[in-house]
DNA sequence: CTTGGCACTCATTGTCCGCGAGTGCTAATA
DNA sequence: TATTAGCACTCGCGGACAATGAGTGCCAAG
């Protein structure tokens, strides 16, 4: 399909772009990268590269630029040649144990890899599967209000402030909660049910209160089932790619909405290892400018992906190492301080 | 000092730049503001006023730019206008009374400020004096884990989860949190040490855990006195003074640092009531180009500051109006959903 | 004190032009 | 047949230059 010599020209072209940000020509392939052949015989090649899809001038008589198609030969190239101890496979484990909890651990990550990469570092735990709770707690605060606070399997904590229509004792609380947790390791939706024919049955009196706190757990459940983390966006104003404030502005929009991030990081990070999505690779349209380099892992149920997102023509390679060396920091600072 | 006639040009000229953010000339003040008088008067004044520093050139016969202290008198001028029920006192209670607790309620307070005023809302809470616990909990997960739940007087809540080097059981800890509770609404120094005296004392075995436990106490207590929410920034993007991505990055830099940002609220907001922190007028930097409107009431030991930041040039009738409406709303919604 | 008139300043806009990097094509070469 | 040197052509970029127009300062008359 692809000569030595084609597959050669693309990398260069993708390298050469990657470290100087402009359209690249004949003249410059030939001199510094093969330096074999001359400029005109690299120009037909460029041609040819360019009607099957992997190059393009921006207009005519200019330099070529690396496709999306381009980049990611390029990647899967670089990826293959890495060292096996490099792809990141099943890393992260009981971070929950970290010294600052599951939290403290993926924000001090995200927020690292920003530092490291130059780009924005992302964190992520999403719940695979069903949901399963570890333990459920209701701590009295006064006569009006109560503290529900949840703790899933994988170490993630919320915490809701509820009003209550009456007084209900810390006991009467205490007794509710040794209930729900005798259930513990179940699926939510089974303790639900049972929990439901509990209240109505020997909580008559209590029920509103119940059922609105029965309502918060749902919409806490439900609602985060994936936590996400944003490193420092600053390093982005550095990057020449995001100079024009159309293209940050993309990027930016999409890296507020914590939601939508989720569901995009649990898409891409379906599967182990790294993986890298490249500019129109991406379903989000403001992403078109953007790549993300995404690792991911998963154990007991609970998936981790961390990542790193930044422009198309981002370093690579440094993001990898740098992702690389992240999560062995994760796993060493495991568990002590 | 000022003549009738000299506010007026102020005045307008501040007016006139804030709604075309071009540099305002004689002429238009003449046919638009001061019908009365020609544009030759109006520019005779005009030179008067660049000498007492409240107008200037950008450049030989260009229009004029309000400064800081035209902006002042503006605000001022404006504030002193307003009906007295506008000006925000002593509206914010009972917040941690609210259906998704303070935290939901700052943070959608926030985000609504943000997009009424097109700008960036903020909304932050901060203890004042002394750090008074209202109660405490621990919960244990496992056998080497437990989770630390601290509700602060003002309703924050606070939560960390800690690794035992020894098995604790749920009794000890209940105990432990039983001790401490009783101590409620003494000041932390003071529970601190009596804490310590009890644990080197009776719980000898268990030193070690127990001091963990107390230093991540210390460290929450100390690092989060004030807790800080920021709304939406995409709207920055439509602002003209922030095409500059300069000028943007000045701005945004101050809003992703939390602890900063909070540090400047607590700084400014300090008297109730609504107040304006105009460009230069701000300590830092990275503010001299914006300006901050701020309501803050105070309960209970409790400070709470909701506000917006956005350009210097910015709409500060429309801002406060905003403002007012979203203390309004935050009363209205309270307790209930 | 006000105002019309006038000369002057200066950012902005648009046009033109030369430079240079880069291309495509062709014809000569190995 | 693959490669290469040569050449004409394209086109973005940046500087020079002039016209435009909004705005000023100043002065002399009302």
């Amino acid at each position: 399909m692809l000569t030595e010599r084609q597959l050669e020209v693309i990398l260069s072209v993708v390298h050469e772009f990657i470290e100087s940000g402009e359209e690249v020509g004949s003249r410059t392939l030939s001199k510094r990268y093969l330096r074999g052949r001359s400029a005109a015989t690299i120009r037909n090649e460029m041609a040819d590269l360019e009607e099957m899809g992997y190059l393009m001038q921006p207009y005519t008589s200019a330099g070529r630029v690396p496709t999306t198609r381009a980049y990611r030969i390029f990647v899967d190239t670089m990826l293959q040649r890495l060292p096996h101890n490099e792809r990141g496979h099943g890393w992260i484990k009981h971070l929950e144990a970290h010294r600052d909890g599951l939290r403290g651990a993926l924000s001090k990550a995200s927020e690292m890899l920003s530092q490291l990469s130059n780009y924005v570092g992302m964190a992520a735990v999403t719940q695979l599967e069903q949901i399963h709770l570890r333990k459920i707690d209701f701590i009295r605060v006064d006569s009006a209000h109560f503290l529900l606070l949840v703790i899933l399997e994988g170490g993630i904590v919320h915490h809701r402030m509820i009003t209550m229509s009456c007084d209900l004792s810390q006991d009467i609380l205490e007794d509710l909660a040794r209930k729900i947790n005798a259930l513990a390791g179940y699926e939510w939706s089974e303790v639900r049910e049972m929990l439901c024919n509990y209240i109505s049955g020997e909580l008559g009196r209590y029920a509103d209160s119940c059922v609105s706190a029965l309502a918060e757990l749902d919409a806490i459940l439900a609602g985060e089932r994936t936590k996400l983390y944003t490193g420092s966006m600053s390093n982005l104003f550095d990057v020449p790619d995001f100079q024009d404030i159309g293209k940050f502005r993309a990027l930016f929009s999409i890296l507020e909405q914590e939601s939508e991030l989720a569901k995009l990081l649990a898409q891409y990070g379906m599967k182990d290892g790294i993986g890298v999505v490249i500019g129109e690779e991406n379903t989000a349209p403001e992403l078109q400018n953007c790549s993300m380099v995404l690792s991911s892992s998963s154990d007991e149920g609970t998936r981790t992906i961390l990542g790193v997102i930044g422009p198309k023509r981002m370093n690579y390679a440094r993001v990898i190492s740098v992702l690389d060396r992240v999560l062995c920091d994760m796993e060493g600072a495991e568990g002590d301080e």
